[in-house]
DNA sequence: CACCAGGCCGTGC
DNA sequence: GCACGGCATGGT
């Protein structure tokens, strides 16, 4: 079965990719711009054959997701097969403190603003998402008149605090989680985010508003470990069908 | 005018 | 430990 490629791309895991119509989707990652129609078009290039975890078998995932209930089964029909991407820390960490209470049209508008603010030309139009020394000396003022609100300081902390995102890797999933929540404006929800859309950790299961309606009506009483080992990629199928669904 | 969006922080108990 | 209000901004 063919990826989702949407989906994966403008769904909520990533604030990267721009759709720019005839099935062309870009992305300014890695110095490069980046525009791809499918994921076999990754398969030649080093970069994204790592970014789009060319390696897993995601076909073989699906179906046992898709066999272990009568939800996920329709999830994953509906949805067709996901991937979980491989970001840059730096990059999936900012993105998802500009993702609480927030929504993934305007969370992408603060991305690109970031962007052309601090990062830098790669082609004509298209903007690098700025290095944490690119943002390094900027000021609650200069973000908050960007838009991104009460989460400036955030950023801020984040900025400082970057170097224990280079500590990570290697580590269990709790004590991950808990170097990343010292930074500010970092909760579990948006830890488990950073840790699987960047660092691979797949029993993450991020609990926002959708996926909370989604466990009190069809899965009361149970808990993240009932999807293992499948708990992140489970999760990316129930919240693109509920969103799907409204 | 409300209420919501891939939540978290600070406070009070 | 848990419940609650506040929080910037833009859309419906």
């Amino acid at each position: 079965m063919e990826e989702n490629l949407r989906e994966i791309l403008l769904g909520g895991q990533s604030f990267s990719w721009r759709d720019e119509g005839d099935g062309v989707f870009s992305a300014v990652l890695n110095e490069h711009v980046y525009r791809i129609r499918s994921i076999a078009d990754a398969a030649s290039d080093p970069f994204l054959r790592s970014y789009f975890d060319l390696d897993y078998d995601y076909a073989k995932a699906m179906e046992e997701i898709a066999r272990k209930d009568e939800i996920l089964s329709k999830a994953v029909e509906s949805t067709g097969m996901l991937r979980l991407l491989h970001q840059d820390h730096w990059i999936a960490t900012i993105s998802f403190i500009l993702s609480q209470n927030n929504n993934i049209k305007r969370i992408t508008g603060l991305y690109d603003r970031l962007s052309r603010r601090f990062g830098h030309e790669v082609e004509p139009g298209y903007f690098s998402f700025p290095s944490p020394e690119e943002m390094e000396g900027t000021t609650e003022e200069e973000l908050r008149g960007l838009g991104v609100g009460f989460r400036a300081p955030f950023i801020l902390d984040a900025i400082e605090k970057r170097s224990v995102l280079d500590e990570i890797d290697g580590l269990g999933y709790e004590e991950a989680e808990k170097r990343l929540m010292n930074i500010k404006g970092i909760g579990p929800k948006v830890a488990s985010c950073i840790l699987i859309f960047s660092y691979q950790k797949r029993e993450g299961f991020p609990l926002d508003v959708w996926m909370k309606k989604v466990m009190a009506e069809y899965y009361p009483g149970k808990d993240p470990s009932y999807f293992h080992p499948y708990e992140a990629l489970s999760q990316q199928y129930l919240f693109s069908w509920i969103r799907a669904e409204g």
